[in-house]
DNA sequence: TAAAAATACTCCATAGGTATTTTAT
DNA sequence: ATAAAATACCTATGGAGTATTTTTA
C-alpha cells in the first residue's frame, strides 16, 4: 500500500478544480507531474479515479465514492497536525517551577515579572519549598524545572549554571570582626555560628568550607529561614554565614555584612529530569531564565546595594 | 506542511515497539532511516516528539497527544483506501446490463450462465428493450454497457465487435426456392416480405442491403418480434429475411431456412459510453462476453445445428 | 562494556520539470 | 485548430542502506 499524502492532495485538487492543468496551478505543480500523480494512485489502488478526454475530467463512481470518505479523513489529519504544531508555537500554558525559598524571594520575582512581559498568556506556578523535595519534584516530573542551589553531582539531574552567590560574614556592627574590610575564614574560629538548617541546599556548602578552613567553630543556632538567622545574628546569639541572595537584612536591625576571604559561592542552577525534554512552554521560560543571567547576577551582590 | 505518511507511520512504530531499532525491524527498515524519519517529522512539526537516550525512548506529552489523534485518523484512512482497493477487486455487486430483444433471447442466456459460473456473487440485471431506448440507456449511464446490432457510426459510443450474424432467407417449405441450396437476393424481387419493423437494429440494414441488391419488393408485413414474423410466414403471408440469432424457428412449423448470396451480414457489438470506463465489475463481465465471442458465434448459426 | 541511537557517506528511486506528442471537441 | 492530457526524457532531491561514532546504563 504505496499511497502517499501528496497523491491524495493532488486527488482532491483534481476534483475541486476539474482538471490536471488547473490542478496543477494551484498545488504549484505542473501539469504532467499531476499527471503522473493520478496514475501511481490509481496504480496503487488498481482502480481508475478519473475517466479523462482533453476536454473534461470526470471522476468514476469509485473516484467518488474515495472522495467523500477522504476530504473527512484528510481534514482531520491537517487538523491533528496542525494542533501539535501549534503546540511548539502557542504562548499559552501552564509552566511549573520549583525553587528553593530563598531563591523564590530573590530570584523568583525578577523571573516573574519578565515572564510576565514576555509572555502574558502563560502562566507560571511557583513550587516553593526545600532543596530536598525541589529535586524529587523535578526528579518525579511534577514539575517542569526547577532553580536550586547546585547539587551534589551525583544527583541525577541535568543542570545548567544561572549565577553565583558569594557567602558572606553576617555580624552585628558591635562585633570584634565588624570594623575590618573583610573577614577571614579562620577568624570565625572560636565565633558561636547561626546557620540555616539542612533542608538548605547551602548547609552542605557552608559546612564543608569551614571545614575546609579549619575552622573550630560552635553551630549555636539553625534554623529554616534566612530572616530567622539574621534576626538571631541581631539579638547577639553569634554570627552567620549567608549567601547574598538572602539578603538584605532586616530593615532596622544594626548588622554588618563583610566579605569572606578567600572567596566562597555556591552555583545557583536550573536542573530539569536527565535526558528529558522540557516541554515548548517550558524552554521558553527556561531560555528566559538563562537570558536573565547578569541581571540576576546583581541581585546576588549586597555590597553593590550597599546594605 | 511537508509531513509524509511514511513518516507518520514511522513513528507510530515507535510508540508501539518502544525502540527506533525494534521499529525498524517491524516496518522493514534500517535503524538509521527510523532515525532520519522521526528526526524530519520532529523538525516539519517543530515539535520534540520522544526524548530518546540510548536505552530507552519515551514519547513527549506532545508525542502522546498526537499518538492519540493520529492512530483513529490513519485508520480511518487506512480504511478509505482499503475499501477503494477492495472495490477493484470484489466481486459482488450489480452490473446493467441493456440488450435488444433477439440477443436477449439468444446470447444473454449464455452470457448470463457463464456468468453466474465465474461470479456467483454478481447479480446481472438486464434490460431487455428495443435498439434505440437500448443506446439511449448506455449514453444516459442507466446502463453499464449495451448489447446492441451495431449502431450508425455516427452514433456517440464506443463498441467492441463481438460477433457477426448472417442473414437467412426464410419461407415455407412449399416455397418456389425452398428446394434451392441457397438464395441469391435478387431472387427476393417480387417476393411479399414479411420483417421485423424499425425498433429493430437489424431492419435498417435490410433495407439497405435490398436496396443495394437492386430488389424490387413489398413489405407485406411488419411486426415487433421475430416469432411472430415466423408465423405469419408460415401462414404463408410471404418470405422473410432474418439472421441467424433470431432462430431457431417456431417448433413444428413447416419452414426451411437457407443462405443468401452474397451472404450480408449484421455484427452485434458491446456498447459503452465514449471516454467512461466501465465499472470494475461490469469491465468482467464485458471481458467475459468478448472471451466468449466463438461459443457465441456458433449460437448464430442455424445450419450448424440443423433447423 | 554492551546495547542502542546518532552521524557520515553513498546509492538509487522517485518527484518534478521541460519539451513533445496525442487526442477530442 | 485549439486546448488539454499523455508521454518521453532529464535532473535533483530524498529515502534507505552500510559503516562508524557516540552515549548511557
Amino acid at each position: 500500500m504505496n499511497v502517499s499524502l501528496r497523491q491524495l492532495r493532488v486527488f482532491q485538487a483534481v476534483l475541486e478544480h476539474g482538471g490536471f492543468s488547473r490542478a496543477g496551478a494551484a498545488l504549484g505543480l505542473t501539469q504532467p507531474a499531476v499527471s503522473r500523480a493520478v496514475r501511481e494512485l490509481e496504480q496503487a489502488l488498481e482502480l481508475r479515479l478519473f475517466d479523462r478526454t482533453t476536454r473534461e475530467v470526470v471522476a468514476t463512481a469509485a473516484g467518488l465514492r474515495l472522495q467523500g470518505k477522504l476530504t473527512r479523513v484528510l481534514d482531520e489529519l491537517e487538523d491533528a497536525l496542525q494542533a501539535a504544531r501549534l503546540e511548539g508555537a502557542q504562548a499559552h500554558g501552564v509552566v511549573h517551577v520549583a525553587s528553593s525559598p530563598t531563591l523564590s524571594a530573590s530570584l523568583m520575582p525578577l523571573l516573574l515579572a519578565r515572564c510576565r512581559q514576555h509572555y502574558p498568556q502563560l502562566r507560571l506556578v511557583l513550587h516553593d519549598q526545600v532543596q530536598r523535595l525541589n529535586i524529587e519534584a523535578v526528579q518525579n516530573g511534577l514539575v517542569d524545572f526547577g532553580l536550586v542551589v547546585e547539587p551534589d553531582a551525583a544527583t541525577p539531574l541535568e543542570s545548567e549554571p544561572l549565577l553565583e552567590d558569594d557567602f558572606w560574614l553576617v555580624c552585628r556592627r558591635d562585633h570584634a570582626l565588624a570594623g575590618q574590610a573583610a573577614a577571614h575564614w579562620t577568624q570565625l574560629s572560636g565565633q558561636p555560628l547561626v546557620l540555616l538548617d539542612h533542608s538548605s541546599g547551602s548547609r552542605r556548602l557552608i559546612d564543608g568550607l569551614l571545614e575546609q578552613h579549619g575552622v573550630d567553630c560552635e553551630v549555636a543556632q539553625q534554623l529554616g529561614h534566612s530572616q530567622s538567622v539574621f534576626r538571631m545574628v541581631a539579638a547577639g546569639q553569634g554570627v552567620s554565614i549567608s549567601p547574598g541572595l538572602a539578603m538584605p537584612l532586616p530593615a532596622g536591625s544594626d548588622l554588618r555584612v563583610l566579605p569572606l576571604l578567600p572567596a566562597a559561592r555556591r552555583r545557583i542552577v536550573l536542573i530539569k529530569r536527565p535526558h528529558r525534554s522540557l516541554s515548548p512552554l517550558a524552554q521558553r521560560v527556561w531560555r528566559l531564565a538563562l537570558e536573565m543571567r547578569r541581571e540576576l547576577a546583581q541581585a546576588a551582590r549586597p555590597d553593590a546595594w550597599g546594605a
